[in-house]
DNA sequence: ATGGTTTTCCATCATATGATGGAAACAAAT
DNA sequence: ATTTGTTTCCATCATATGATGGAAAACCAT
């Protein structure tokens, strides 16, 4: 093994170091809004260095990108994974409970996915965190349509709603926890609590085999 | 009437045509990344005349954020009114058709919105599109609760949720749109649906004078 | 130890941006 | 027409930022 693929796995390579200042930092204040010599600073290098095992700023940001999007990935298959043989209502909760816990642990996530949207820049390969690609996965996976190619308009439009309720709550914390006046602990189970409240007698009193793109 | 309170009226002086583009631009592309040179060029003028009116960059961004301010208590008005006398599920429907004309009409109203979620920026008086104050608010207006004092935890969490579930179909719209492979014009209708379908079941099925805070 | 490779930092550049001073153009009242 | 007050633009400044070259330091195999 070379030094250069050593460095790429080492989680306490430099590299990576800067990699995780870089996501920590990107997530609590956006690309624009975020230096290099902010992420430098905070690694407690110079600016040189993060420019010499990252190259472009850009290309930093799409590396984080590209890190959370493995991520994500990969919490979307444990879903899948524990939701087989259960029912929509309890495939709805699982879903829940599975990503509230992964994005109230890294809230950076929920963010980074949210400035997505307004970015200008081209949304075309790893500069994105792609939903696009899940939804219809997921939506196989909690029984809202058989196989892949089939899902209708509607039971795409349902996923996103579900999923955006959820970004919502965590990326906004900071903001609603001390309007709805709960500690920090209680408010990860209010927002549980409220998003099956709205989404699992929808989800459950329909057969969702309705209409069809 | 002085020239001076003229041009805050007249709604093509100067003033007021530096806050349409900055209004506009703000929306598109944040804070950070709207110049005051990107306002001054979409207005045709010089970027010293926008600070001859404006002064500093916040002071015209909270120019924009107390007009849109504005705008969203008028348009809650509007739905407190036209819901009196329905029942809750009706209530929903109408605030949904509501708001949601508006905010597709107005997109910059909702990403301003979702911006102010992210900024830094102490989130105090005049610089954010504050919710907090509509919330308790809209519970009574939904038939969620009787008096704005004595709204519970988990009605406020479910408005918010329902708020935000609109915002996100709206500001992430160039997002969605081709992603669901609908219209312009049949994506508001897919919303509206969706956002009916999720929320109608979940207010109309239970009492909702569960828990209290 | 030595020589080559890799990594780190200092100094610096080019550009973009918020902001201002002052001159010129314009408007309005007398 | 002259004066006074307002508005607009040009030139300019100070600072922040992305980025790079090159010297110094650290590392490593021999």
């Amino acid at each position: 093994m070379t030094r250069l693929e050593k460095a790429l796995q080492d989680p306490d390579s430099m590299k990576a170091r800067i990699l995780a200042s870089a996501r920590r930092l990107f997530g609590a204040n956006g690309y624009s809004d975020t230096t290099t010599r902010m992420i430098a600073g905070d690694v407690g290098i110079d600016v040189s260095t993060l420019h010499y095992h990252w190259g472009e700023k850009q290309e930093l940001y799409e590396g984080v990108v590209g890190a959370v999007n493995a991520e994500i990935t990969e919490r979307f298959i444990a879903v899948e994974r524990r939701c087989r043989g259960a029912d929509v209502g309890r495939r709805l909760e699982i879903a829940i409970d599975v990503m509230c816990d992964y994005l109230f642990e890294y809230p950076e996530v929920s963010n980074l996915i949210l400035f997505g949207y307004f970015r200008k820049a081209d949304h075309t390969a790893a500069f994105d965190i792609n939903i696009t690609q899940y939804i219809s996965s997921i939506a196989v996976a909690m029984g809202l349509a058989a196989d892949p190619d089939s899902v209708s308009v509607q039971a795409k439009a349902r996923i996103l709603a579900v999923w955006h309720a959820v970004l919502n709550f965590i990326s906004g914390q900071d903001y609603f926890r001390p309007m709805l006046g709960v500690a920090p602990k209680a408010y990860t189970d209010v927002v549980k609590e409220t998003l099956k409240f709205i989404l699992v007698p929808a989800f459950s009193t329909e057969t969702n085999s309705g209409t069809v793109s």
